[in-house]
DNA sequence: CAGCCGACTGACCGATCGGTCCACCCCTCC
DNA sequence: GGAGGGGTGGACCGATCGGTCAGTCGGCTG
């Protein structure tokens, strides 16, 4: 009667420690992070949770594994939109942003893996997937490119960046961004994202 | 005869302190930087560190005062440039990613600083060190465009941090980029100066 | 020379770290 | 009813954390 599958057969325990894990490493950093915090943020033992994760490497890769997927749907969904070439260049950025304010716990989490000392190893699936997400974005370019809607004469590769690294930046300085006066989008992200593709497709210099 | 001024009376060896201090702590953050690992790497005792530095968030607080002042620099030097617009947001671009290349450690404290979660006061001296440095490249911008040389109907803040996006970005995933196929001046930062910058000024969109 | 002061250290503190052990509880199946 | 086993938590481990303390050393001053 009761549902054993692989996916959720033991405990909702289990389930509570990788939410809190997951609240707790993307609010302080893995070294930060204390399984003591975690286990009373999860409302279990901290034996409990070694009883269910090998120890706090193993927890830190179960959660960083679950915080990679809403990376991947932003550029699945793109990808099979309709539309010109920088439409979808802007409902991309519009989605990722969408998704670091959403969920900025997952987007703290992969980017403090993405930009952490690489000697690590146990954060090289974050990075693969990373590096994944990011090739079918220049795809993308590349193919708008092609079709002549986008400059040909650019590496496909740094408009990639370029609009990552808008998306990132603003994400991750929002709340420092609130008390700058020049700024008037800070929780605004929507018009920070029209703001943004209307520098990167037009450019800075008059027409 | 030796020269006792305020900036250093005392000892070389809180001055190794401070710059092994800044070494462990853009290394592994506030939290994984331990104070035996900065007493072993400035060849003092863990207690000699307390007898310069009231405490670890003190000493904390010394390093990131000293990793702002490069900051403010590059501002100083393209306030006074001569030359138009375009160009000298170029030379600001450049010089800011010279600087993170060379001195990643201030670049990873100060970023650390700027995006940790706010309720460490200890680092608002950052905060508006950063904020200061930011107005003034957005009144630069503001100039351009009341002479003409920038698109007008842009906000100048988002000029801003866009160029500071593209620098930061860059300068804090190179070590993955160097493995990303697509990019090819992970590098050669004066190549990824030009071509960001061509992407900004111009845009992506033909001509 | 005595007296002093700042630089400096080894030993140590309580707290907390990641992790282990074992008993307990509850459910299932015989 | 009893045996078994996974979920769970209290007590505990050695290590390391940030920080303190008593005391040593060397140089400067009187």
């Amino acid at each position: 009667m009761t549902m054993t599958p692989p996916p959720k057969p033991c405990a909702a325990a289990a389930h509570r420690v990788l939410r809190a894990a997951a609240e707790v490493f993307s609010g302080q950093g893995y070294d930060a992070a204390s399984i003591s915090a975690i286990a009373e943020r999860a409302g279990v033992s901290k034996a409990n949770i070694f009883h269910h994760f090998k120890s706090k490497a193993a927890l830190y890769q179960e959660v960083l594994k679950a915080a990679c997927q809403s990376f991947a749907d932003a550029i699945d969904a793109v990808a099979q939109l309709e539309g010109g070439a920088a439409d979808r260049l802007s409902a991309y950025a519009s989605q990722r942003l969408c998704a670091y304010i959403e969920d900025p716990m997952s987007s703290r989490l992969v980017l403090r893996a993405l930009t952490s000392d690489g000697a690590d190893n146990d954060i090289q699936p974050v990075r693969d997937d990373f590096a994944r997400n990011f090739h079918r974005l220049v795809e993308l370019i590349r193919a708008g490119q092609a079709s002549g809607q986008l400059r040909a004469d650019l590496n496909p590769a740094l408009v990639a960046l370029m609009i990552n690294a808008g998306n990132v930046f603003y994400a991750q300085t929002r709340p420092m961004l609130r008390h700058f006066k020049d700024v008037d989008c800070a929780d605004d992200p929507h018009r920070y994202n029209a703001l943004m593709m209307d520098i990167l497709l037009r450019g800075i210099l008059p027409t």
